[in-house]
DNA sequence: CTTGCAACTTGGAATCATTCCATTTTGGTT
DNA sequence: AACCAAAATGGAATGATTCCAAGTTGCAAG
């Protein structure tokens, strides 16, 4: 597996680099943080966790910075309805579950052949860059302890 | 086919009562001006859609009754990325198709198998209530006339 | 009818996530 | 060691949406 769909902390300098982006403490520290406690935070919870360990950092910078990881493809933003954008280090093909019940996102991995058979339903005409697949309902507790929220 | 899945004017009354809730003009007016224009406005296009019949009307007002209407069952949100969310009278289960050339969105039907695939993924233990699939790209122009936004 | 009143509408203020901006700081080069 | 573009910072601005208090209206009971 590349570098380019690995989660690990040392994939940041290199993905930096590539953009010709700078490594920062920030940056560095916002990275660490999504990828030690994957419940998809928002950007507010990020800067709470972020601020224990760096109390100076401001909300704005967590803001850009995760913007960063985003364009450097670390990260993928997560839309639920019109709640706060939630930050997702998981750079596998995945969907999310919405549990309503307890409000945590979980993530759902996918079967390879799914996203072919998405684009399938597509008229003719019609280019999918990117499918986004979202459920909504109520999970039984501790099914996935990695991804409660 | 019943008033209940059926997209016309009239079904509006009928599903006010059926919740214990008034026929105003103001509601009535915008669930035709969705009906009329099926380009999945927001809150505030459907605000001047309106005010061209109805001057008075004010954008609380609007935000009101979409609210209702969605209520209802007549009415579904379509939220895209953190843009304004938008509102589509289109009952059936349908995805969305987001051109990200021109802006506009799409409803693409879905086969009636979808949904029970789809859910097969679903680890043991997830109930899902509900499925939104949203895809992104671009298409060729007039492909599907009546969705274009 | 007309009265009564809860449901509805209205305008403006408040909220809240996010972005913008002007200023200061910093990483890394010459 | 000086330089400078890139990054961080705090505070103000933005924009969609919600809240609120006051005025209006649909409609059911008398």
């Amino acid at each position: 597996m590349s570098t380019a769909t690995q989660t690990n902390p040392d994939a940041l300098a290199q993905r930096l680099a590539d953009s010709g982006l700078r490594s920062t403490p920030q940056r560095e520290l916002i990275y660490r943080v999504l990828l030690d406690k994957r419940d998809h935070p928002t950007a507010d919870q990020v800067f709470t966790r972020v601020k224990a360990e760096l109390p100076g950092i401001s909300l704005a910078t967590v803001y850009n910075c995760l913007e960063t990881l985003v364009q450097c493809g670390l990260v993928k933003q997560v839309n639920l309805e019109r709640e706060p954008t939630r930050y997702c280090p998981n750079l596998h093909p995945h969907a999310h579950f919405h549990d309503e019940r307890t409000g945590a996102t979980h993530d759902i991995d996918l079967p390879p052949g799914i996203f072919s058979e998405l684009r399938a339903v597509l008229p003719p005409g019609y280019e999918a860059a990117g499918v986004e697949i979202t459920f909504r309902g109520s999970a039984v507790a501790d099914a996935h302890p990695a991804s409660v929220q």
